[in-house]
DNA sequence: TAATATCTTGCAACATTGTTGCAAATTATA
DNA sequence: TATAATTTGCAACAATGTTGCAAGATATTA
């Protein structure tokens, strides 16, 4: 695990770091997505704020991790699954956060379905964001 | 303009004030979707800050405007248009940011696919943003 | 219209979240 | 192991969001 995670960031030309390991950890572990506030709040190691807002902004540019948007001020950051690269995501699937225990789930199975744009429109990214009960939730 | 205005705050049994009146015009001006911090800079007048949040909670809540997810910590604003109702938003439409001219459009013919989730998963709402370059940005 | 009740606003004070520069520490390289 | 390159934490600051409350504005009633 921990070599795996290594890996990962010499891939990327990263140097292996504390940080760097254990907030890959705690994606790698993770139900579902995370915020910068989770993390800070549920590492066990106690990481400087600035550190943890520029360790997601180099996994994102480097394309281990993705942004999946939300309606609260906050942003969800996930592992990015289909060996995305440096400035070139090309995850495809769609979210789902539950109203219930508020975990959010990369569908990635779920691909996001075409849209028919009006003339003029000329579309680079797409995401679909739904809500409402997860599997877990909904069977209790 | 302004009687129409009136209108729709009264119908959802709200006080016709300064404040509530402009920020909605602003909407109904408005080419795009706003942010808070658009209202706060882009208004004439000048309202406290607090009086745009509790503006934009309460318009929301009423059905009047709707929520935009995004990737920035920000959240964006629209004007309903389906007759959405307090607590009973039924837009089912696409939005559009433009990576150029950073407009936000409610694609309002455009309406949300259909997605299949896993088995267990129950849909209460769908977001979809898509981003790229918009139409008047592709002409010229 | 005037009196009163209700609701809304702005302010203050505070909390939380995000940004930047820089020196010290850590990691990679030679 | 020595050096170069990168990363981290801290400090200081900026921006954004929240709450209680008194004063002001709006709506309701007489
Ligand atoms: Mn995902
Ligand atoms: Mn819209
Ligand atoms: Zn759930
Ligand atoms: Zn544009």
């Amino acid at each position: 695990m921990k070599s795996e995670i290594a890996e990962i960031l010499k891939k990327n030309q990263l140097s292996v770091t504390g940080s760097r390991t254990a907030i890959l950890e705690m994606f790698k572990k993770s139900n579902g997505a995370l915020a910068h506030a989770d993390i800070e709040k549920k590492s066990t190691e106690q990481f400087d704020r600035v550190t943890i807002y520029r360790t997601l902004q180099t996994f994102v540019e480097k394309g281990i991790i993705h942004t999946i948007p939300t309606t609260d001020n906050s942003v969800l950051y996930a592992l990015c699954i289909n060996n995305c690269t440096q400035n070139h995501h090309h995850d495809n699937h769609a979210h789902f956060i539950c109203d219930v225990c508020d975990i959010t789930f990369c569908l990635n199975h779920v691909t996001i379905p075409e849209v028919n744009l009006p003339e003029g429109f000329k579309k680079k990214r797409a995401d679909i964001v739904l809500s409402g009960v997860c599997k877990n939730c909904s069977n209790k």
